[in-house]
Formats: structure tokens, C-alpha cells, sequence
DNA sequence: CCACCTCTTTGACGATTGTCAAGGTGGTGC
DNA sequence: GCACCACCTTGACAATCGTCAAAGAGGTGG
């Protein structure tokens, strides 16, 4: 992990546009695609997308993936060091929700048909 | 790595589609993110994408990443497993090229706003 | 205050990944 | 045949990753 701060944006479309892409670039995406290329991490997603309140809990969370609070915290945390979720704390529970736009990027940025 | 075959296809759309996403959807997916989250990956991909051919070589390839040729071969395989790539050997030389619609059906699958 | 609940951090562990050196395969040309 | 070139495979290594148990941090309610 390189850093605890949240990565800066994804500086436009970058993979096949005639110019090569720079370093920093393929370093960012990578970094992006690897936060999303967990099967537990993806379903995390699917589910705060799809239901009703489109947020959820760490504790609602755990059971439905099948693992400890610690575990899904930790990939709650790397989603969200990438924009992909943000965290609002109510009470005791910590809510989190999907920031679609983050994930919009990274998809425009593979894009190259 | 779970197997030396191709991965099938990628079955539609699957991120925050209503229905949960299933658990082999979910690792499919994952499989193909993990292929390109990684810097020398993407940079190769790019290359193919802009070089005025489309095409290349392997003899080509590791001084533009400055790597290894076996390490090179071992992501061009990784890339190539997932479908990004295809090889075709003409003379001494295997030439790679890439499948835009392989890649577009991960950013499809990913577009969620 | 204390008991309790939710969540995160830390420390450890095995599994996976990216890399290279060494050796093997396949095709070219003398 | 042999030498050479491009490429791939193998085996090893350090680094990273996903996981959990244990302990800490933050908030609620008696």
C-alpha cells in the first residue's frame, strides 16, 4: 500500500489513444483495477448498488460475503482509498455507499473499441 | 492460476445489475481485473493499441518495459489467457495483437452509472 | 461509571504475484 | 549437420495480498 491518503483522480480516458500512456497513468489505473479485481471486494459493490437503500453496514456486510468483520473492513478500506466507496458514520454503524462515477471512470478509462 | 485454458466468455453485464451478481460472475470478473491491474500489463496493452502496426514482438516488447523477455512472456500469457491477446507466430518471431472487444466487455461490465 | 455493540487496527500466517537466471523449444540459414 | 535467433518454461526468490484472532477505538444506554 503506498499510501493512506485517497489516490487523485483518474486523469482522463488512457489505454490506445495514439499517444502512449505515461507512467504515472498505468500506475494509477493499475492501482484502481487491482482494488477491484477481488471477487469479495466486486460483490461487496453488487451489493450496495443493488439494494434498496444503497448503503449497508460493516455488520450486514460480513455474513453476506462469508467473513469476519476485520476481513471485510479491510476491503471496505481499499475500496474506499480509491473513491470507490465513501463512509458516513450514524450511531454505531458505519454506513457505506458506492460512488458510481469513480467506477464509471476506471471503466471509460478501458475502453478502447 | 487456476487452469492454462482460455477463460470463457464473459456472461453480460454484471455490476449492480438488481439481481445479485452470482459468485462465478463475481470470480470471472475478478480474474480478468487482476489480468490488467498491473502497470507493465497496461503499458504493454497501450503499445499494441498505438504502434502503427498494431502488432509486435516479443524482441520488442521487453526493452519498451525494460524487462526481461521470460518476464515479459509471462504477462503477455496472463493477458493473453483473459482473451486480451492473441499470438500469431510468422517466421522466427510470434506477433501479439489485441482483442478490443475483450477488454470492452470488462469496461462494460463495470459501467454502473 | 460500566457493560455492550460496532467497527478498525495490529500482528501473524499461508497463498499468490512479479521478477530473473538458467535451460529448453522451434525456426532460419550457412 | 551446426550455429544462431526469438521465444517459452522452469525453479527460485522477495514482495504483496487475503485472511483471522486479538486487542483498541468510538458510540449507546443503563
Amino acid at each position: 500500500m503506498v499510501s493512506t491518503e485517497f489516490l487523485p483522480g483518474l486523469a482522463s480516458p488512457v489505454l490506445g489513444r495514439s499517444v502512449p500512456m505515461d507512467p504515472d497513468a498505468a500506475h494509477g489505473l493499475a492501482l484502481r483495477l487491482k482494488a477491484l479485481a477481488d471477487p469479495v471486494r466486486l460483490k461487496l459493490l453488487d451489493h450496495l448498488l443493488v439494494c434498496p437503500s444503497q448503503e449497508d453496514c460493516t455488520c450486514n456486510l460480513a455474513p453476506l460475503v462469508q467473513l469476519s468483520e476485520p476481513t471485510v473492513s479491510h476491503h471496505l478500506k481499499k475500496l474506499q482509498r480509491c473513491g470507490f466507496l465513501t463512509k458516513e458514520r450514524r450511531g454505531m454503524s458505519v454506513y457505506y455507499r458506492v460512488s458510481p462515477r469513480a467506477i464509471d471512470a476506471v471503466a471509460g478509462a478501458l475502453r478502447v473499441g
